[in-house]
DNA sequence: GCGATCTTTTGAATCGTTTCATTGTTACGA
DNA sequence: TCGTAACAATGAAACGATTCAAAAGATCGC
């Protein structure tokens, strides 16, 4: 009882091989109903589950794929995440999930975890510029998936969200609703996504010319480095502040929401308006319902596991770079002032 | 360039023995500086990858953690998760998480796949009454440790948070603020949690002779099912209205939040006073900051991996079941009302 | 009853590590 | 120079599955 139960042990219970007792479980219908029954009851009586790094072994890959995130915190990869999560389930593949954190070390950490686990393949949604370390993956014969962000389409498929257009899409609403004097706020632009927001941004002012747009620097993405934007918005005088804020994602938008309304100084959208990007599920919920910029994570998450198994199927793999387009989610945070 | 190299590649292209390799990989200092060096190039040169399969299948016994919850996306959930994965991270160990989304079946998909994948223990917020597929477990030996749910000691080790106190805390507090007429929003009470909290408040309810509690159910925790409680509230009289609700957890508070204040027609707290329950994120962010009972998510994260390292650590396992206490967090959705 | 054909079962070889008893090498004191 | 101890390196065996060529058994027509 100490020790579980090898399909040696399972075919000498039921008095056949070792091959026999193998097939049952992976070819069912080339063994006959008789032996098939006494070796499903001789598995049961002993308990016997299969070890998989036998067979890993034996067969030379796994059935499982590594998923690395940013942060399996924030909505927008937790919904990535689940969708993946099933897509792979449909077609018979776990998902080994890892975060990143921002880190590249952790993400190293896991790059390497997963390589020895010999995944089918990898989706990551990587920190930074980390080109020659996804070149590695590549010289390795490791099929890679690019997550949330663009690769050049002859060495890597990837599936990303137009992040220059939903920044376009943000902007252009808070002028169209007639705000002039923006303010982006972001993390460091060296997260890609923020600076090609930050950009479409940008785009959409110049378009204006009577419109101007101000970069607020943020520490991270979290609600709590919005609240200290938004303190820091506070302390300026009224005359300085902004009538359009767009903040890179929904967390930071309603950290700065919530500084804004607990003075009572400012009004939403009265004063200025406010709108995040991601459309998490609780930017309906804030004191004043967010407008956002919607993405369609299922979507990501999905495709991204299906451009994965095209390339673990095709030896001579094809690249595909899919990019989605993102919505605008209009709701009472960027309704038109009053009058005036 | 084609199939990965192994340790046989590495031993003969720095021609020393596999057994060699193997302790430069393993036990670095019984190997002399100038063969280690050798060998270190080998493995570089050839771009050699430790297979995890070939190894686990020698030792018996793999470096992974199985993880399964009733659902990512719950920031509860979430903040565990991460937890454990940094304590696991520390002693060498990597988690595989799953998901079961409240699903037996899928629970025991997971179930079965980390025993294929022969982890060495397993954490798991199981879903209803499953003492039997856990018992299951215990026969064929996986440590196994019980998340968020007391424990038979006898059996397993668990940790959880007195949800009970919680619920007695969370209802206490509404009348200790004035509230006589309270209500309870709660998924099935089949969800032990659920349950529990529902426990503690009646217990708070029975100490105050005028007060009375209202069960209202609601499918399932999210902010949508909120939301419908909310409307139902909504569309009943006034005189009607509960003046305390406790929501058995933040996501549904936001939920009946969001449905009383669109209307416009009640006001929070003056006309209702509203707690719910995990002290999420975005609770503070509400529209009226949410009050709500806090959990020690990170704690009880690290604490299971603990338990597990005694459990998979001593060969006669003594089980031990931790229980944490909630804490009340007072925010503005309770604010004692104007006046009388 | 026999050969041909088809189905079922067999079991040795294999995957890539780790382990460990054995062999080889070096250093040093007598 | 030799013996011994300490240290390094060796390589066969083992882990538990899958695979596949070959053997065994069943079925059928004549």
């Amino acid at each position: 009882m100490n020790r579980t139960a090898s399909i040696k042990d399972v075919a000498t219970h039921a008095s056949v091989a070792v091959g026999t007792v193998s097939n049952v479980l992976n070819y069912p219908d080339r063994v006959s109903e008789r032996t098939k029954e006494r070796v499903l009851r001789a598995i049961d009586e002993l308990g016997f589950v299969r070890n998989d790094a036998a067979r890993q072994l034996r067969v030379g890959h796994s059935r499982t794929i590594g998923l690395i995130v940013l942060d399996v915190g924030n909505p927008f990869f937790t919904s990535v995440v689940r969708s993946a999560e099933d897509a792979a389930a449909l077609q018979g593949s776990a998902v080994l999930l890892g975060d990143s954190g921002h880190d590249a070390g952790r993400e190293a950490n896991y790059i390497d975890l997963f390589q020895e686990q010999r995944v089918q393949g990898l989706l990551i949604s990587p920190v930074g510029d980390v080109t020659d370390r996804l070149d590695l993956l590549r010289e390795r014969g490791v099929p890679t998936v690019l997550v949330d962000r663009l690769a050049d389409e002859s060495k890597f498929s990837s599936v990303a969200v137009d992040d220059d257009a939903g920044g376009y899409l943000a902007a252009r609403h808070l002028l169209d609703t007639g705000r002039r004097q923006l303010a982006f706020v972001g993390g460091p632009t060296s997260i890609r996504q923020v600076a090609d927001r930050l950009e479409g941004a940008r785009r959409a002012v110049k378009e204006e010319p009577d419109a101007t747009l101000e970069v607020l620097d943020s520490e991270g993405q979290t609600v709590l480095a919005g609240r200290s934007v938004g303190d820091m918005l506070v302390q300026r005088g009224r005359a300085e502040l902004p009538d359009g804020i767009f903040c890179a994602n929904d967390l930071l938008a309603l950290g700065v929401m919530q500084s804004l309304t607990m003075t009572h100084t400012f009004r939403i959208p009265e004063d200025v308006a406010l709108i995040g990007y991601d459309d998490i599920d609780f930017a309906v919920s804030a004191v004043v319902p967010l407008s956002s910029i919607r993405q369609p994570t299922e979507l990501l998450g999905r495709t991204a596991i299906e451009l994965l198994s095209e390339e673990v199927e095709s030896q001579n793999p094809v690249h595909r770079a899919v990019v989605f387009t993102p919505e605008l989610v209009v709701r009472q945070s960027t309704a038109a002032p009053a009058a005036g």
